[in-house]
RNA sequence: GGCCGGUUGGCAGAGUGGCUCAUGCAGAGGACUGCAAAUCCUUGUACAUCGGUUCAAUUCCGGUACCGGCCUCCA
């Protein structure tokens, strides 16, 4: 079997992954707060995730894997939202959502075993929490519930900071009743319009921090082995939601391995609407196809911080023509069943080293453009479309890639055209021939002469 | 101020204590083509800086510079 290595953040370091059962291998990963559409930063993380879902399902059994990627549906910007535009809160997050499962579907993103969403699982919040305040790692003052982080010996070790450290530079504003300015929320009053349920603190609302363990322990236990999501979650997030999920089961382990993907920036800097670099997810593909985005990201390792530039996106559209360009030729040789190679499998089992396993995916490409007979074409075709399926690439079919689209051509005319133009080749008449050509060219359509006849494409 | 990460050829971006070599895009030359396109072949250019360890460092260690991120909501 092969040995899966990822970068745990908790141990800083490269360390080989040893699922607690290999036949039920679970991942969460913290997904998206619906109040807006997804932004390119929301897109990179859970396509980095999806390679990695993929390689625990070739190693393990799709049947093996469970994984879970939570909906925030309950959170102060979605209120913020609402009084803004005064749409329901639910119109809100419904809305928001089917944006971000397309946008999803659209990246060839697989959908997660479950997605929850933090509102269903209120009751659980609420058991927590009271599970907390009973084994005295949290208090009540002034209608909330604060976890005291003061009763944890080990707080601050996954994102590596002393208490010392986070309260010297920190630009917190600290309500008088925390105890330790660094407590954190666990359970907030909720005014009589503002969304709420009844518990036992009167009615409110779940701090955001409680909602991941709340769901990850239902879903996947108390103990489980990757947590994921972006390296902006470390801190404060992913450390408190240890913390919580740490004290509240005395001797589990919470998640063993800690997997942050690095930050989307854009031309260099980080993306944020003030710098005017601000790009939705659904924006960027106005000007490239999804699969263009995905390759983009999968281009540099999921760990280092990811550049976003739009000549960038246009280098992965030309690299997917060249693979599609590849599978094209073959277009009526059936693929044969084919194992990825395994030196792409080897690539991705290295913390999913996504570039190394490309650079791969364009030798095999190359092999099958060397290929001859129809045999070796079969073979080669398998093992391209096999490794390339283990990144999530190469799904679509390569003439609706080259002709697809917006659906705005006629075929026919182009056809019409094609003939026209072999006429005229055939009388030598190249100057028509190349009149034609160029017309068409004018027009975004390709031309391409082969043995076997003319064929076109779309730019 | 504290804590992380980065600096590789024109660009993007892997990797490695010594070997002929990432890969792609762009460039150059060639094959094929009526000419192109696509494809194939050949090819140039690199490891921020200063020290240290070593027979040997782009790769390990330390300093410096620069860049970015986090410390508040953030994927």
């Amino acid at each position: 079997m092969t040995t899966i290595y990822l970068h745990n953040t908790l141990k800083r370091r490269k360390e080989e992954f040893k699922p607690i059962d290999a036949s039920n291998v679970r991942m969460y990963v913290c997904g998206p707060t619906v109040y807006d559409r997804a932004h390119l930063g929301n897109a990179k993380t859970p396509v980095t995730f999806d390679v990695l879902y993929r390689l625990l399902r070739y190693v393990y059994g799709s049947a093996h894997v469970n994984y879970v990627s939570n909906i925030t549906d309950v959170d102060d910007k979605i209120l913020k939202k609402h009084q803004e535009t005064g749409k329901p809160i639910r119109e809100i997050t419904e809305q928001t959502y089917q944006w971000y499962v397309d946008d999803m579907a659209k990246l060839n993103v697989l959908a997660p075993n479950h997605r929850p969403r933090a509102t269903e699982y209120i009751g659980e919040m609420i058991e927590l929490v009271k599970l907390l305040l009973a084994n005295g790692h949290a208090y009540e003052a002034a209608g909330h519930v604060l976890f005291d982080v003061d009763s944890m010996p080990g707080y601050g070790s996954l994102s590596g900071r002393s208490m010392k450290e986070m309260l010297a530079g920190a630009r917190i504003e600290v309500a008088d009743y925390k105890k330790n300015p660094a407590d954190f929320v666990l359970w907030k009053p909720s005014s009589p319009g503002q969304p709420g349920w009844d518990s036992p603190w009167g009615y409110g609302r779940p701090g955001w921090h409680l909602e991941c363990s709340a769901m990850s322990s239902k879903l996947l236990g108390n103990s489980f082995d990757i947590h994921g999501g972006g390296a902006d979650l470390i801190f404060p997030h992913h450390e408190n939601e240890c913390a919580q999920s740490l004290c509240a089961h005395p001797g589990e382990k919470f998640a063993n391995y800690w997997v942050h993907s690095g930050m989307l920036m854009v031309d260099g800097v980080k993306m944020s609407k003030s710098l005017g670099n601000f790009y939705l997810i659904d924006e960027v593909l106005e000007k490239a196809p999804a699969e263009a985005l995905r390759l983009l990201f999968l281009g540099t390792h999921y760990h280092q911080p990811f550049n976003f530039t739009f000549e960038g996106l246009a280098q992965s559209k030309a690299v997917l023509d060249k693979f599609y360009n590849a599978l094209l030729r073959v277009k009526n040789v059936a693929a044969a069943p084919a194992e990825p190679d395994n030196r792409v499998v080897e690539a991705l089992a290295d913390d999913l080293n996504t570039p190394l396993a490309i650079s791969y995916l364009h030798e095999l490409s190359n092999n099958l453009n060397k290929a001859e007979s129809p045999a070796e074409q079969a073979r080669c075709k398998g093992e391209l479309l096999a490794s390339a399926d283990l990144l999530g690439l190469l799904w679509q079919n390569a003439e609706s890639w080259f002709k697809g689209g917006e659906n705005d051509t006629d075929a026919e005319a182009v056809e019409a055209k094609i003939a026209e133009r072999a006429a005229a080749k055939k009388n030598k008449d190249y100057a028509l021939a190349d009149k034609i050509r160029n017309e068409l060219k004018e027009q975004g359509i390709l031309l391409e002469d082969t043995p076997q006849g003319t064929t076109w494409k779309k730019a």
